[in-house]
DNA sequence: TTGCGTGCAAAGGTTTTGCATGGCA
DNA sequence: TGCCATGCAAAACCTTTGCACGCAA
């Protein structure tokens, strides 16, 4: 509990203020670090990956599994604890427009408890993503 | 239906019948270029990515992206058609200890169902993977 | 014979690592 | 002052692409 995270540094808190003011953003890395640039403070892609690996160790952004190439993004993970775990969530990817949508829905909360106690497993929302089509896409698609 | 999948050449009957004979393996790239290279025939890396890219165009192979580094994997996709379509397991990934359990589930066939209906959202069941734990490291993570 | 498939090497992109320096505590 | 964090560059990694040659049809 000491010490959770290390170091308070100018970088630490110019990324963590730039997910404060981007709450829903799915930011990958490249993002992250060209929006920093244009912030006027540059930090190098290094930092950057080890800043977030380090707040995602503190459980202050969440890491996903987004692009099939292009690789990781991030989110904020806003203040939670036990009344907001965001762990409620799913998160749907449009594999056409790549657009992210979070559902939230009590249908969908019921999969985690049937999937423990019918197979066993804990399914963990920050880390899910169902890839799919989205309805803009999937008319797009019927019409062409 | 004509000429599917062109040539027929040593290499992609090679890679194919590795899949057979491992119906269940999902596989990187890099295992299948070492399996072949273990088979005593070598493939290119080049070529096996053009042979699955090739496989799963022809509906005969699946990509997957399981991993959250390390690219995707490709699993056999058997004589699929009407009857068996296999888009209608469901994938739970491990991220403890990376096992992948294939969930064949009336009530999760139902999920795919609700999300369209309700969230006009077609999930993509061939890429999209649900993380957490199994049962094993659950209860191990319970006891430590 | 035609042209697709192969192999090698090089390029592309993302993430990690090494090392010297700088800054927090 | 001690040690962690930063920055730059280089490396590692997966995947794609270019090009000449080989092989299936």
């Amino acid at each position: 509990m000491q010490r959770r995270g290390g170091y308070q540094t100018k970088q630490k808190a110019q990324i963590l203020q730039y997910f404060e003011t981007h709450p829903q953003a799915h930011l990958t890395a490249a993002e992250l670090t060209q929006a920093m640039a244009e912030c006027g403070t540059p930090i190098g892609a290094a930092t950057v990956y080890r800043t977030l690996e380090r707040l995602e160790a503190e459980g202050r952004v969440r890491r996903y599994t987004l692009d099939e190439r292009g690789g990781a993004c991030w989110q904020y993970a806003a203040g939670q604890s036990e009344e907001n775990p965001c762990h409620s969530h799913f998160h749907l990817k449009c594999i056409e427009c790549g657009q992210l949508l979070h559902v939230d829905c009590e249908y969908l909360q019921g999969i985690g408890e049937h999937i423990l106690a019918h197979h066993g497993f804990i399914v963990d929302h920050s880390r899910t993503v169902l890839y799919g089509l989205c309805e803009h896409c999937r008319q797009k698609t019927q019409e062409g």
